[in-house]
DNA sequence: CCCATATTCCGGCTAAATACCTAGTCGAAA
DNA sequence: TTTCGACTAGGTATTTAGCCGGAATATGGG
């Protein structure tokens, strides 16, 4: 198998920094690949470079100067859409880590990694995996996930604690669209009772008309 | 070090499978540790069990004849808060490894592992720490962050495609509880216009009201 | 140029929702 | 026991939405 050559352009505001991954990357010896790196120290110069020639790669830095790695990441891949972008930082910490992969970053791994995990975390990023430093990934979904996970459950909404079972169940037959015919006979109630019990949920909630009634329901998660 | 009494339940509907890991555990030998095992093979036995005594750790399946593994494991947790469950699955499903790590589980294992690492596992979740399948947890962070940043961003429902400008504009108008009155005059046309456009809007989405029409624009994204 | 679509406007009709009432039962809480 | 809220049901009225027609203008693409 040929070597394949892998363009690179790190953007970061330290030039040694940029001129020592440079060279480590150009000069070593690593079976499959050669490595042409270019550099960028902000978010002018990178822009110069990604419109320059076609970049396989973006290795990143999460502080710079003037801005920031997300930022630089979310403008990079506006404009290059199939770009890999790798996370290179000092930073271990784990809202750092969700804001590069968030911003699209495949990766992030820590500046203290050796030039062997530099290496495979860029032909894996290149496979379009992804790829962190292990001991962010159990935080990472710990905080995601569990934390996402709870938040969209229930609502600390304090009007939704006011709302009796009979409403919500009400409210949710409402949202799949039943009128307050059909829900009556679905209940077997009175028309009129869940005339009233919508009124009563209006109310409570400080709606005006059936849409604000909706639109609450699912963004409280009272409905799914 | 002297050896700990590690007390598990293990709640699978398969017998035959709780007493192999039952014989697994109490009779090897694991520096360390010793087990005493007890088994439920349903929701009622499980509360039983825990009821019974104090455990340190519940090793859940995922899929129970009458239940599910998130079910009991919630319902395990609510009754039980300090309580550590670790899932022991058949299925390498991400959206299986969500579920239970949402409803409080600390791990995810699959039912090939070997007995040294499902000790490991245990050990692991009895330390708090989270633990799972490692070819899941590239996925996990994939589906649940990159997912859930790219959902919130554009719906990819073909259906919002076919709607115009002015119809998106007239759906948030409508999702801020204006009347078509309060719409008509707020974009300086007429009542018969915006009837005309809503009714349109409920065609293309396939909705027969308001509370459709309301449901659909928040759940994709037309409104924040 | 024609055609499709978006956008605008009109009338009338029925169904539904909204608003404001009274009032009974029931169970839980004070 | 009394009080309160939830749930139930009905009365009366207006407003709004939903659905059926038709039609004019503009815009952009083939």
């Amino acid at each position: 198998m040929a070597k394949k050559n892998v363009k690179i352009l790190i953007v970061d505001d330290h030039p040694i920094l940029r001129d020592g991954i440079k060279t480590m990357l150009e000069m070593g010896d690593f079976e499959g690949h050669s490595f042409e790196v270019s550099e960028a120290g902000n978010g002018i110069e990178m822009s110069e470079q990604l419109n320059r020639k076609e970049f396989d790669i973006v290795i990143m830095d999460y502080k710079l100067e003037e801005t920031d790695g997300p930022t630089l990441t979310k403008k990079a891949l506006e404009a290059h859409p199939g770009l890999r972008v790798l996370a290179l930082s000092n930073y271990g910490d784990v809202d750092y880590a969700a804001n590069m992969l968030e911003a699209g970053a495949k990766g992030y791994v820590l500046k203290s990694v050796g030039t062997a995990e530099l290496v495979a975390s860029i032909t894996t990023v290149l496979e379009g995996k992804l790829c962190y430093t292990q001991s962010l990934a159990n935080e990472l979904i710990e905080k995601k996930i569990l934390g996402i996970g709870a938040a969209d459950l229930k609502s600390d909404n304090p009007a939704v604690a006011r709302l009796s079972k009979r409403e919500i169940e009400i409210i949710q037959l409402i949202c799949d669209q039943l009128t307050n015919e059909q829900i009556s006979k679905q209940l077997f109630l009175s028309k009129r009772t869940i005339d009233n019990h919508r009124q009563n949920i209006l109310n409570k909630l400080g709606m005006n008309n059936t849409a604000g009634l909706v639109r609450f329901a699912v963004e409280n998660g009272l409905v799914l």
